[in-house]
DNA sequence: TGTAAGTCAATAGA
DNA sequence: TCTATTGACTTACA
């Protein structure tokens, strides 16, 4: 899972700072000093208090945010911490007050799950650390001198634990209405006040809205299409209160746009209705005079669109986690895509400028999401759907077990309906020493040619496919990154730990090309080292290569 | 035809 | 049962 990397000592990352306390519906109905906060804006004020919240109750509950910032400013840099002592220690509170490492994570070190588990299980050495790594220590470190923090985080786990999912949702559903109104006073209030604010609306707008970009996109000027790549932070959109405002501009477009249609609503934002390909998009919507007023108008406001990907993706996993909503239900209810597409899509949401229409599409459902007041309902509603769906077809499905047989042929199982699992090709798993080859020819051949790409599978034993596929998904997934390599964790290690691989594929490199003269011994050599790797992992050789 | 982008299914691991 | 990863595939485009 992606963590917010990009939090600094003091300022915590955008969705600890949205979900702070002060946003959070649980707290705030439960303890009576916890206050909303006026506006989306004191919210995301770093000064703002991180668990009381408000200036109200500042004085009487210390906020660990700004203790850790009291704290650290004194210096303690210059400390060095026994790392591993304090991770103890704070597993020891975390277990003593029952505090789960998602909530300690989340509200305390800006962290996900994932990274506390592996802060806390393999501390490194402090002069190991950078600055940055050192920094969940620090804030580990004040958040242990603070018993009033412990507490208060005490009482948020609790409260999240003891919630019923109803409240939970009436009171998101609370909040949800406020941040409407914000954005209605901000933008329109007559606008805002006609319009009524629904999910369900939205299909029409996002066809047109996306027609419109399509469009935008193919008149675009070669000059704007030559525009120099923006810096990171300008592709994913910040939190400065102008690029946040565009986003809420582009929500109010929506619904003035809605307002202005004056059309029925669509009977649902649900993927199954709306075609996912833009080139299945119904035909032009702006057939009349007003229509077409209408596109010019969206056209201008869209050559201006720029959703802020990061932190949308940031807010709906803090929505999908707080209401225990799944992947698997979110994509395909509201986007249309399985578990895995939706996993990486909130782990490494691509910038905007970087997203083709299709992909952008994506983010224009979250964004529509997230603004549906019903958006939780909906999804819970579907969820018991889903559940009793699932449990028929467990029961159906046990019933066909029964009915299964071997086919005539033996080539596996096949059930009523003719459908052989022997038909399915076992999935390939590439090996740690096959994955450092590939991972070393890369670095000195990004973009193989046919040849190398063949005397690359020949040795490791792969077909050519997988290599060119390997490479095709790994710059993929290098520029996904930004431009670092890839997580690679499915790794069969070698248990002497050699790499015999490598070195010689990256040789292989240095070998003369067809025609030329080669080293058989070497060739042969390099495929016995490879072979050690291969036989442990389940795939299909290549046919040519037993010739080998 | 090769590449990028987007996606899926299988799988691993918690 | 959940999420993350990854090999393989489809589609669009130059």
């Amino acid at each position: 899972m992606q963590t917010t990397g990009e939090v600094s000592v003091f300022s915590p990352p955008s969705d600890v700072r949205s979900v702070s306390v002060d946003n959070d519906p649980v707290i705030q109905k439960e303890t009576p000093e916890f206050h909303h906060s006026t506006g989306k804006e004191e919210a995301l004020n770093e000064s703002s208090s991180f668990i009381s919240g408000s200036p109200a109750s500042s004085s009487s509950s210390l906020s660990v945010q700004s203790f850790i910032k009291e704290e650290t400013d004194s210096g303690d840099d210059e400390q060095e911490f026994d790392t591993a002592r304090l991770a103890q220690q704070v597993k020891e509170a975390l277990q003593r007050l029952n505090i789960g490492q998602r909530v300690f994570g989340h509200y305390v070190l800006g962290l996900s799950q994932g990274t506390v588990s592996d802060i806390l299980a393999r501390p490194k050495p402090w002069s190991k650390l950078t600055s940055r790594g050192r920094e969940p220590f620090l804030r580990m470190k004040h958040f242990l001198s603070n018993e009033h923090s412990i507490q208060m985080l005490s009482v948020i786990q609790e409260r999240l634990r003891d919630r019923s999912s109803d409240d939970v949702i009436r009171n998101i559903l609370d909040q949800s209405r406020l941040e409407m109104l914000d954005d209605d006073d901000e933008d329109d209030d007559d606008e805002g006040s006609r319009c009524q604010h629904s999910g369900d609306e939205s299909h029409n707008i996002i066809r047109n809205i996306l027609q419109q970009a399509k469009h935008e996109m193919q008149t675009q000027t070669p000059a704007m299409n030559d525009a120099p790549v923006q810096q990171e932070e300008e592709d994913y959109g910040t939190l400065e209160p102008s690029v946040q405002s565009l986003a809420d501009f582009v929500q109010s477009i929506i619904q003035k746009v809605k307002c202005e249609i004056n059309e029925d609503a669509e009977p649902s934002v649900s993927p199954s209705s709306v075609s996912r390909s833009f080139q299945t998009l119904p035909a032009d919507p702006g057939q009349t005079a007003q229509g077409f007023k209408m596109e010019t108008r969206q056209s201008c406001e869209l050559q201006s669109l720029h959703l802020d990907t990061f932190s949308i993706t940031q807010r709906v996993k803090e929505t999908l986690t707080v209401n225990n909503i799944g992947q698997r239900v979110f994509g395909e209810e509201v986007l249309g895509l399985t578990q895995s597409s939706v996993s990486e899509l909130l782990s490494h949401p691509k910038p905007w400028t970087k997203l083709s229409l299709k992909g952008k599409e994506n983010f224009i459902r979250m964004h529509l999401w997230l603004q549906d007041p019903q958006n939780i309902q909906k999804l819970n509603a579907m969820k018991k759907t889903d559940h009793r769906a699932r449990l028929k077809r467990a029961l159906i499905g046990s019933e066909c077990d029964s009915q299964r047989c071997l086919d005539v042929g033996g080539q596996g199982f096949c059930d009523r309906w003719g459908q052989c699992e022997a038909m399915k090709r076992p999935r390939v798993i590439l090996s740690a020493q096959e994955r450092e080859a590939l991972i070393a020819v890369y670095q000195t051949e990004p973009y193989p040619s046919q040849h190398t790409i063949e005397r690359l599978a020949a040795q490791l034993g792969l077909h050519t496919s997988t290599v060119s596929n390997w490479f095709y998904n790994y710059r993929s997934r290098i520029r996904r990154d930004g431009f670092s390599e890839p997580v690679q964790t499915r790794i069969f290690q070698n248990p002497t730990g050699c790499s015999p691989v490598s070195a010689s594929l990256v040789r292989l490199k240095q070998e003369p090309s067809d025609g030329e003269m080669e080293d058989a011994d070497l060739q042969r050599e390099e495929h016995n080292h490879v072979s050690v790797g291969v036989q442990s992992v389940k795939r299909e050789k290549d046919e040519d290569l037993s010739e080998l």
